[in-house]
DNA sequence: GTAGATAATCTACCGCTGTTTATCATTGGT
DNA sequence: ACCAATGATAAACAGCGGTAGATTATCTAC
């Protein structure tokens, strides 16, 4: 029968529902959609140049970033201002309360990632994680 | 700062998305679309007492399962016959053809999955794997 | 045998997603 | 001053996904 484990394909499509079917009611403790949380850890690295990079760097269509980005901005977590370099360009950068608001929801987003590999033994905790963020910054930027 | 890394729902979705576009144009050499195969090697675990059961074996809705095994029972890939026991079920199985190209699929997504993990060193290949089928499977379950 | 439940199927519907097109402001080169 | 290119935005569109209700065939319980 040679291997009898998944696809890597299927793991890590199961996976991923898995962890947002998880860590989506704590967001919505903060108030805060999946592609809000993105958005907002993506941020954390530094102000977006343009709201086209961020998309791309969120993995998200630039239209569809617009809503977002005025929903976040309303609630005072970012803001967007024109570059004074070059005024068509509308930098996005977090606001002091967006840091906050960052901060807590992926101190809570870790809690439940850490119960999600309880079972593993610290060895295999470790790789585990280095190898699959390793491989997510391939496939990020390759 | 604390830990730099990505989320892990964050990851698993970006390769769950490159696996998928990586093996795309391997099935699509095989004539088998996505869906296709994922009830090809749900089914090569052996047959399906009823198509509820493929269904959520396979992840997908009862209903948008149906064409799929139309398409499938089609080329003889498959074949859904009334269970004499219980003849509102349909048990669904594999066909001899079904058989041979679900492995030749198989084969040659192992070898995308190959290179995928080319960079890696054996040990630490070993270990993420057999602990990325283990939560698949947890996942899976629970 | 009649009633209620279950499986497969079909159709209609709603929601999410990416793409396309058009519009407007701004920039840079000529 | 003019014109092509770029960025942000909005509206319309098509594709895909699951859910719900109706239909038909079948089973189980009474």
């Amino acid at each position: 029968m040679g291997e009898q484990r998944h696809d890597l394909g299927a793991a890590f499509a199961w996976l991923a529902r898995a962890m947002i079917k998880a860590e989506e009611p704590v967001l919505r403790a903060h108030d805060v959609e999946m592609w809000d949380y993105a958005v907002l850890t993506t941020l954390e690295r530094g102000p977006a140049p343009t709201q086209s990079e961020l998309a791309a760097a969120v993995g998200r269509d630039k239209t569809r970033l617009i809503p977002i980005l005025d929903r976040l901005e309303a609630r005072d977590l970012l803001r967007r201002t024109p570059d004074p370099a070059d005024r068509r360009n509308r930098v996005v950068a977090l606001t002091a309360a967006g840091r906050e608001l960052a901060a807590s929801c992926r101190e809570a987003i870790r809690a439940v990632e850490a119960e999600f590999l309880a079972d593993l033994s610290p060895g295999e905790r470790d790789t585990f994680v280095a190898v699959l963020d390793r491989l997510a910054d391939e496939v990020r930027e390759g």
